[in-house]
DNA sequence: CGATTTTTTGAATCATATCAACGTACGTGG
DNA sequence: CCACGTACGTTGATATGATTCAAAAAATCG
């Protein structure tokens, strides 16, 4: 499992050393390259991931046939389409990596079992999603807030350096605007 | 407790009939009138919320002074800051009923002492918030993907009993939009 | 180096906001 | 139970932020 899921983990409940490595044999561990994808739409998507490094993203196809990217997951995140792993029925997400990925994949059926075994996971699951509800309240509520100007200045100050590590066109997407609109702010920032 | 919650509860999980009772000491039972306050953005959100009958939303004032209502509560939800709620700090959303509504009101500490007790309510927690994770996921994607109209047609079909249970300038800023242009897209509708 | 992918520019257009004014309705006190 | 006042809903004129499309320029990759 290497060492980034275990303290992860240890950040929100504690386990005894020995449970750690037989907890890693419910993971399956993934190399991905550039844009290659995880889970297609329409698929039963039956993994949760974990990033151990790499940076991957969840995306649908709108009807125009642009991709509309609506999460990034980069280390120490969790990522899949809760809708789909949770009730395994068909995804209406994509997921892909953006970059050359070390991900950690638990099963639908390994994460049952893991938490029939380690119950005390049950707590650490429902603080991972408990930060992540709270986290969308604040998502939507930038999405609500913010002029489209607003969201990339923001978004640029708030993530420096993960604005470096994406190309334009997929930080424009993620914002919620095109690519020429992304030029237009960026000329006008530098004048 | 009333039934609600023990319903709610035993749809995600099992629970011994005596303890239900038990359960129910550690919720405090609140009676709201229309328009009434639970939670105040600045105040530390010390409880989670449950619905048992009424409506409640989840708003914040805007620089320009208006309100946008981000989340509604009905019967058989969970409702609060969870930013606030989960590090006791300060909020930064208001919470107010939209009717006279009866609601659990479960503490940050009463909900501790609460999990200590029956830590099967960690999966019962884990499994809401993990719901709830999945339910923004889609709602993100609805407020990338539709336009303003559409999102009023759509929602108007999804929930047509709610549509007429809320005011519409409640419902306009739900959608993200002014009453004005809400006004022009029912004028355009009947035509 | 050529070929593809990504970013920029500019013009025309569209969706939605803003403001001000008017109409309607509804609930509260007399 | 009526009347009044406040809250809610509509209309129209004007303004603006953001999109679309086409094409050129720049960057990246094999």
């Amino acid at each position: 499992m290497s060492d980034a899921l275990a303290q992860h983990i240890e950040r929100f409940v504690s386990i005894p050393k020995d449970d750690i490595a037989n907890i890693a044999t419910y993971f399956k561990k993934l190399h991905l390259k550039k844009k290659e994808n995880l889970l297609a739409e329409g698929k039963v998507c039956n993994s949760n991931y974990f990033v151990e490094n790499g940076l991957l993203r969840l995306f649908y196809v709108k009807d125009n046939g642009t991709e509309q990217t609506t999460h990034f997951a980069m280390e120490n995140w969790w990522l899949t389409d809760y809708n789909s792993f949770a009730a395994q029925k068909p995804a209406t997400f994509n997921i892909q990596a953006v970059e050359k990925s070390d991900v950690l994949a638990l099963s639908y059926t390994a994460q049952e079992k893991l938490l029939r075994e380690y119950p005390i996971l049950e707590r650490y699951f429902r603080l991972i999603h408990q930060r992540a509800h709270a986290a969308s309240q604040f998502r939507i509520r930038w999405l609500y807030d913010l002029s489209k100007e607003q969201a990339y200045n923001d978004f640029c100050n708030a993530y420096p350096e993960f604005v470096q590590r994406i190309p334009q066109y997929l930080l424009a997407s993620f914002l919620g605007f095109t690519p020429e609109y992304l030029s237009e702010i960026r000329a006008k920032r530098k004048s």
